[in-house]
DNA sequence: GCTATGACAAGGA
DNA sequence: CTCCTTGCCATAG
């Protein structure tokens, strides 16, 4: 397994419940700032779906956009209604308001390199 | 190594 | 707000 998906299977397993991140979040903490869409990827391939709060991750729009058939929008709009997040029925939700934004004991975890994590503290000023 | 494929993102229309 | 286009980059074949 590549270190980039264990990377976001780490990150994705510590997603507080009732929390949310972005695609391009997740790529973000995993060290590759423009593979949201190779997050999706990741998600979408894992057979450790059981294992992982895959639907804690939405896409920046603030929308749910799976388009898998064996675990549809429908069924993620009701694992985080359950969870307490509000999803409109058309699949919107207020990213803003359940967004996970992760410290830098979170980041030291991931063990990304220490001048990255200086730089995403710097830019986004976590 | 090259091409096609996306559970994406950002900006324009 | 909703489409559409362009840029992206890890994988699969």
């Amino acid at each position: 397994m590549s270190a980039f998906k264990q990377k976001v299977y780490e990150i994705v397993r510590n997603i507080p419940k009732g929390r949310v991140v972005s695609y391009g979040q997740v790529a973000l903490m995993a060290g590759l700032p423009r593979a949201a869409i190779q997050v999706g990827w990741v998600l979408h391939i894992s057979n450790e779906k059981d294992k992982l709060p895959w639907w804690r991750v939405i896409n920046n729009a603030g929308r749910i956009s799976t388009t898998c058939l064996e675990h549809t929008a429908q069924v993620q709009k009701e694992i985080l209604e359950s969870e307490g997040v509000i999803v409109n029925p058309k699949l919107k939700i207020d990213i803003e308001k359940y967004r996970f934004i992760p410290n830098v004991r979170f980041l030291n975890k991931m063990k990304l390199p220490q001048d990255y994590i200086h730089k995403l503290i710097e830019k986004y000023s976590i």
